[in-house]
DNA sequence: CCTTCCGTTAGGCTC
DNA sequence: GAGCCTAGCGGAAGG
């Protein structure tokens, strides 16, 4: 079996905790929480994230982020963890202890995410035909007009400006209204009104409506397209890297 | 120890699984990503939701939302477990395994969550002045104007519209946004343009300038006052049902 | 520090 | 099912 003191002394190792057991949970800071008693997976990490799992459903019910203070004691017969941070206290009472584990795990291995935002507005600098003939974004891409940052700044064959928002899955109207404040931040900037393109996979049939009657133009562009261009250019590179 | 049929027995009897080993993880769908080898906590819940959690951090590196279908499988001498979902595939290799554990656990009790924007709604609802004197919510309040939801529509002493946006923690500049889109598709249904009130525990300095820009109005309402608010009027109501 | 915005966001609610 | 919004969002990046 195992005692108080094991769970501390896992706790000060920092080592990674697994409890399962019968619970309440109190939670108290930026909002407030509740949970009565029942039997859930409590996972303490090295780093002091805290995390509280029901039998059910993706989400924790509860938990605190990395850099939280553990407190274990015991009270009434009750193995009680508290989790605490900047104005906000996380309380669970362990009525009764069905497994209790402990590991040092060594993972040192890179995370690769691929198909970001990211990764399309690094597509579109290296291929700007993705948008559209002619366009050339703006080489000092950092523009932050008052309101937001703007994904790709630059200009048309005609020599208009334009705004491209990104968007790595379907555009919806919330998508819309920021690109549109972009654009009157900059028409008031600029004094005249700059072209607006939000492209994207696919847009929502309420955003085709705005972006209808406030002449913003959809493109469609896909995480998958411009993971090609990508690869295309990065094979280009290693090529004329090899001559 | 256990074989690979223990492991398909616990999934098959819908327990919840607990996998701690040496893994790499590959995940396409959505996006993609590619996790090499290391040490980590795999979470498979009853409902099909899977988690792959690294030694630090509060979120999984990798998981499949519920309703995901396994398969466990052998190759090279790995455990492998895929998860599939409309889509969405997401494949774990386990070259070691350090911990396995499966439970059935119980678990019916209620979250009650207290200090969101819902109780700060039904707290305006209930006491309009917490807005302003005078003020009073439509009845009919399903206000779905072209772009999105109005939190609280309602006319002043006035008989002047009233725009109610309601945030539980500070204001931003995208809240204001949200509000403003609200009004211009109602100026543009209405003929005149309604008063918009942004109500928030405060403010951030750039929202501030935008509120002072485009005409919105400031008020400040914490989540605390409403629950106080609403904690009256339950009191009430109690009371007023005991005579 | 403040501000902004992405995310395999998830999850819920309404039409 | 489609669309929209909240979240104790978390986390990163930029100024």
């Amino acid at each position: 079996m195992f005692s108080i003191d094991d769970i501390r002394e896992a706790v000060k190792r920092k080592s990674m905790l697994i409890i399962v057991g019968r619970c309440r949970v109190e939670y108290e800071g930026r909002a407030a929480s509740h949970l009565g008693e029942g039997e859930r997976l409590v996972i303490i990490k090295e780093d002091g994230s805290i995390l509280v799992h029901r039998p059910v459903g993706y989400e924790p019910v509860n938990w605190n982020p990395p850099n939280s203070k553990l407190d274990i004691s015991e009270e009434d017969g009750e193995l009680v963890i508290t989790s605490m941070r900047s104005g906000e206290r996380l309380e669970i009472r362990l009525s009764e202890i069905k497994h209790f584990a402990s590991f040092d795990l060594v993972d040192d291995a890179e995370f690769e995410m691929y198909a970001s935002e990211a990764e399309m507005k690094k597509a579109v600098l290296a291929d700007p035909s993705l948008i559209e003939d002619g366009f050339k974004p703006v080489e000092d891409e950092r523009q932050a007009f008052g309101s937001g940052r703007i994904d790709i700044f630059g200009v048309d064959l005609s020599g208009r400006f334009v705004i491209v928002e990104l968007k790595r899955k379907e555009a919806n109207t919330q998508d819309i209204n920021q690109l549109l404040s972009y654009v009157e931040s900059l028409e008031r900037e600029l004094g005249s009104r700059p072209r607006a393109i939000i492209a994207a996979p696919s847009i929502s049939r309420q955003a085709t409506k705005i972006v209808a009657q406030a002449g913003v133009e959809f493109r469609c562009l896909t995480p998958r397209r411009c993971m090609e261009v990508l690869r295309r250019k990065k094979g280009l590179d290693a090529f004329l890297k090899e001559r």
